[in-house]
DNA sequence: GATGAATGAGCCTTCATTCAT
DNA sequence: CATGAATGAAGGCTCATTCAT
């Protein structure tokens, strides 16, 4: 692909993951993107085969930026305490900059197997990055404290829908709350 | 509502909650749920005005149940542990017979401000019945444990996904692994 | 099929018939057959899954009437000429009625199956017919002789396009024509 | 027109008969005649100003080329029953290398005046040459014969239709066939 | 109240044609 | 001359909703 498709393609993504993000999958037209985009409707088949293929492809992306990004944490140099309050912080301003996106996080096309399948993957990858957090603390099931802490960053989710408007401070209170939860348990938490 | 609309109501309800939860709002067709309800079309108009307003009012009488359940289990007699171990299970089971309404959890129809007022108050009121408990054990920041709690238990929505199969011993396991954790930290466990 | 449920049937079928027949399978649009039905695009839908479907149904219902007339002459007393006269003219007035239909008769959907299924079956009826014919008059090869007439019958395809008004006069003459031609070869024939 | 711009309008022709011939009009694409003759699609405009007109050009060339040899064929010498024969030859094989052509013979663009005038012109110059051939014969209403014989040479179709296999002792079979029949009529055959 | 035939707005997708390079 | 990326009009089909019976 060369930069001149390239970068077509990366505008129709753009624009897919401006429209789909804010309206969810079933929502969305297709001419909506085009103009979001700022081209004609038939000019987005020159690039994916359909309105599914355009919602994995904007997925994909988006997620492997997410991976990308939560390597570069789960890599960096820093105490354990450290390192899952960096992947909390990275965790909610994902959540956070599509704050719309994020209510519709499960509303892709339903009948498509490919998606899901692209989804499973997701998944176990972020999962086994976290993983391999846990294993380097010696920590045991580190497996299933990965699924864990990655339910608890969920949490972030319903927060937003709570209270959509979170100042910085606020936001490392939280941070630092799940932290303190996850390693010492309710009962030592002082807020 | 005399009491055949009330049978009418919930045998339409009953079969909005098969369909609905098995396909997602946007790929059920009305006529399914009518098919399924074993009455013609029209007639779901004689008691819900719209496709939105069905999902809703199926949606509802869930949430209501939910919590139903849910208030006695945070009402029952037992210690703090055992009445976390059963809010787990409560919504571990709820997950699993819902297994693919799972996915669609969040598949409701995206522009009816209506479903989301609505979402708001059952979540409001969900964590509020978990901040209860907190509360009477006295522990600091209960609305936040609530929320935090609530995130633990939705891991379950990711294990699901991950292995579809899970026999009556692990889920045990499981939750008792979430109890373990939200009560001591990561590093009390044993598993 | 009830007596309405066949109604419309019909009606669409003769809307159908009506259009295709004048404009061609591809240059029909199903919003035209609605108009000229007098009914909505999407009840057409309710009677025929597709536009291929319509159509086939329309053309097999067409060729049905064209067997059972075709079926009456061939089983009508008279000599072996008047026979094959009534046939002539049978051929030709179908043809005459659809004038605008014949310039179309083989422009039907060119990657449907069913279709040229049907039109095989249609054939083989029809050139069965005219063989037992030609069977009672013990000529030999009464198949190929099915076949030679028919093909000569088609040849008021070419002269349709050639003069579209024919009176009645010059109509028999043509049959005539035909079949002293058909009795007797070239060299016998006196205009 | 240069030769190489006569090259590149053969090339775009053959190519236009490989699609259109095997397809039909409506369900070829510009873009595969493109493809067949190895070039860009935005160059057929170069050289035909639409999809009609091209198809237009191409059946022309095609109807030119038939009516060529059938000239030669009707001014080689023989009697008249090999000259007959010949006719039916040549009427046979232009059908057999069109196979599927032949399908969709009468498969042009419905509205387009230009066509049917074309075709109007070639049907009229190919009448006229076997209608001399009638004349040389010395036969009464050469034209009317010159139809028929036409019209036999199509019963061709019905039989490629019926069984699109034939070897080439039966083709001769066939062609004898007719021709026979034309000269001495139906019951004068030995098969 | 119940029905289900009828409606028609709406959207994805195709593909002939154009035009900047 | 040649290209092929871009265009956008057009149409088949779906399905929530209505309403005469």
């Amino acid at each position: 692909m060369n930069t001149q498709a390239g970068d077509k393609v990366n505008q129709i993504l753009d624009a897919a993951f401006q429209v789909f993000g804010t309206q969810g999958f079933y929502e969305t037209k297709m001419s909506e993107i085009a103009e979001q985009a700022g081209i004609a409707k038939g000019t987005i088949y020159l690039y994916f085969s359909s309105k599914e293929e355009l919602y994995k492809a904007m997925t994909e992306r988006d997620f492997q930026r997410y991976l990308e990004e939560l390597h570069k944490v789960v890599s960096s140099e820093g105490s354990f305490e450290e390192l899952l309050t960096r992947i909390g912080r990275h965790h909610f301003y994902y959540y956070l900059e599509r704050k719309e996106y994020t209510r519709v996080f499960f509303q892709s096309p339903n009948n498509d197997p490919n998606m899901w399948k692209m989804l499973r993957a997701f998944l176990q990858e972020y999962v086994s990055l976290i993983e391999q957090l846990m294993q380097r603390e010696r920590l045991q099931a580190p497996h299933d404290l990965a699924l864990v802490f990655s339910g608890l960053l969920d949490s972030f989710k319903m927060e937003i829908l709570h209270s959509p408007e979170m100042g910085k401070e606020q936001v490392e209170k939280r941070i630092s709350f799940l932290v303190q939860l996850f390693l010492k348990g309710c009962y030592e938490l002082s807020e």
